[in-house]
DNA sequence: TCCCCGCCACTACGGCTGTAGTGGCCTCTG
DNA sequence: CAGAGGCCACTACAGCCGTAGTGGCGGGGA
């Protein structure tokens, strides 16, 4: 009987991980300090993750399967024109508000765990796969707005994100949050560069 | 006798801070492990900087030092017009390319102790005063393009430049780095969307 | 029912880390 | 020339880290 109630323990472990590395950074990511976080016995996290990498390979799936789920954009069929520009447009400052507020600890564990990835193939592998699924989605969505080059669009549309992902939690200068409002101003702003220049 | 042939301890111990960070990351930085990366008997480190924090430091501002020397966009007086947004291309996209290759090393710090800095106050004062320097230059040069919000444009401009830094080097799907002439584009491309939209 | 297998709490250990102390040398000052 | 102060090599130590081993418990299949 594994609800939501009392998840099961991988996930509680990974999700503790999550929160360590976002607020202690990967220097602080150590199997003891997993399980004081968590709140389980001394040893439990090095029992379901016995090396390292196999910890930080953990923590990274965790991610992936929380900065997925229950996105309004990942929805079913997509639409077109209008709409679809509708959609990327709220659909993206919406990503991009909830990845610098409720998500913040998810995000900076990414971006921690996007650095590590330059040093470790496996992790990078992962990353990938996350970096994929958005890529792809932007692609599509891209496409059907009328772009003429929507690959490199697409590219050059999650580039920009993670500017505005780094740059709102850890660059310089960042005194505030943006808010909604700001952030869909912006967002269509660069849309509008992508899309309709001549 | 401290010459350039024999750059004097301090900048050599924070070199090798710096070269580690990016190869090993903020784990790896170790007071012994820099002894050892510098080729300095074991011990020189924790005399320098005796505490990790002072460790820190000192990299922080041997980043800056580094960051700022010699970049050709810094240099005396500022033009005008079409020759100003003629320098925000050259030099931005230059500085860019750089920053990917000669310079990544530097780039991975950075965005290494940009993450850091999410957790120490103190780190965080010298990295906005690195991220003014070029923001402030960032305005003066956008003011004389005719922007009509130089500072909001600024702004837009460090982030888009994050952006791409982060995504380059540890972004998903980086496979190769941008050519100059990509990169020039691409900043001559966003320019025009920042300046002469509508 | 009984046995097997996976999960879990706990322990062990070698190695590394941050930090601080000590004494020697070299240089600069008066 | 004498003294002092700074720099440096080396050492000390307590604490923490990754990793692995061990034994107990409970549930599921034969």
């Amino acid at each position: 009987m594994i609800g939501s109630m009392t998840p099961h323990r991988p996930t509680l472990i990974a999700d503790a991980a999550i929160a360590l590395i976002a607020e202690r950074g990967l220097r602080g990511l150590t199997h003891r300090a997993v399980d004081e976080e968590a709140g389980l016995p001394a040893g439990s996290t090095s029992n379901l993750a016995r090396t390292r990498a196999a910890l930080l390979d953990l923590a990274l799936a965790r991610i992936v399967e929380r900065e997925t789920e229950g996105s309004p954009v990942m929805a079913d069929a997509l639409p077109d024109g209008a709409e679809a520009r509708e959609l990327l447009v709220h659909g993206g400052a919406d990503l991009l508000h909830r990845a610098l507020t409720v998500g913040r600890t998810l995000t900076l564990a990414r971006l921690e765990l996007a650095l590590e990835a330059t040093r470790r193939p496996e992790l990078r592998a992962g990353y990938d796969r996350l970096g994929a699924r958005f890529t792809d989605l932007a692609t599509a969505l891209l496409a059907r707005c009328g772009s003429a080059d929507a690959p490199g669009d697409a590219r050059r549309l999650i580039r920009w994100c993670d500017g505005v992902l780094f740059n709102s939690t850890a660059g310089s200068g960042h005194d505030r949050v943006p808010t909604p409002e700001e952030l869909r101003g912006e967002t269509a702003r660069y849309l509008a560069a992508l899309l309709d220049h001549d």
